[in-house]
DNA sequence: GTCAAGCTTGACGTTAACGTAAGGGTGACC
DNA sequence: GGTCACCCTTACGTTAACGTCAAGCTTGAC
């Protein structure tokens, strides 16, 4: 019984499914989408290590709001498929973009996680007023950091 | 002319469309789905400096990529319609649990970046030693950081 | 030999988040 | 008084990313 991860090893389609919990359905769909194109035994599809790592950037790339789209462009710019270096140059162009796409998403997710965090202090002020019961056991710290109840109106940027 | 910010302003549709690009269509849509509310004269739409107010929440929640569900909730989480301390406590599990796939997020667009990032190095020396001249400028940095080809293929973790 | 498990390819259904067109009201301007 | 330029509602269309059958092949277990 091999490792789960040495890189001779190859996946049938549920294995993978279960591995990332997504579906078969899932993945023929981002076959169909030219995302992956895993070997054939007959009519079964099989998957090995380099299309496993690819799955994890399709999945990763889900869960930073990418579409397929985006992100079967993203892929084959890894893949040295080439067609000189014009091609090149507009792959390297591709990647910057996206690289400062992502950045102003995560300059984005820090404004909302610090508004969610106002927001929490807030809430466990509140809380601490009228029901210190029902707080969960690490939000003292909240409160000895000085939350204060107003925070809960300062939504707006 | 009032200050484009003033708190007592208020807005037609169209003036926060074009502030928000976005389609008056899609202000409805918001409308329709409970995220917004916004007082009526007649029967058209007066939006006021809260209701903005929330439309920056919502696009925000949008970039970050929630659903306009989840952002309801968290738009609701603000809101002191309240209920009692039983609500506060729920409320305050919900932010709590927004927060943490918030920060889930943010890794994986870490790590996104850093996949990107290290393909671009790789493009860049790639490019470096074909055809140096279709470069950006500031290139020679990372050149000079050491750039390694083989990063392109070590896409995967 | 047949039965269930797991694979395959269609093909139609579904949900979210709007787009778009149809039809109609109101006020301002020439 | 016609024609913009807005505004409204209703309703059907669209795209992405799958879900959900349906029908059929293979293969090991009993």
């Amino acid at each position: 019984m091999p490792d789960l991860r040495r890189p001779e090893r190859t996946y049938t389609i549920r294995q993978l499914c279960i591995e990332f919990k997504v579906t078969p359905r899932a993945l023929r769909f981002y076959e169909d989408k030219g995302l992956l194109s895993p070997a054939r035994e007959g009519l079964n599809r099989v998957y090995n290590y380099r299309d496993r790592a690819r799955l994890t950037l399709i999945l990763r790339g889900k869960r930073v709001g990418l579409s397929l789209a985006d992100i079967r462009e993203i892929l084959e710019l890894y893949s040295p498929d080439d067609g000189g270096a014009a091609q090149a140059a507009k792959s390297l162009r591709k990647f910057r973009d996206q690289i400062v796409a992502l950045e102003a998403k995560r300059e984005d997710i820090d404004h909302a996680l610090e508004s969610l965090r106002e927001g929490c202090a807030g809430m466990e002020a509140r809380l601490a007023k009228t029901r210190p019961d029902l707080l969960p056991a690490e939000a003292e710290a909240a409160q000895a950091a000085g939350a204060r109840l107003d925070a809960v109106h300062e939504f707006a940027k």
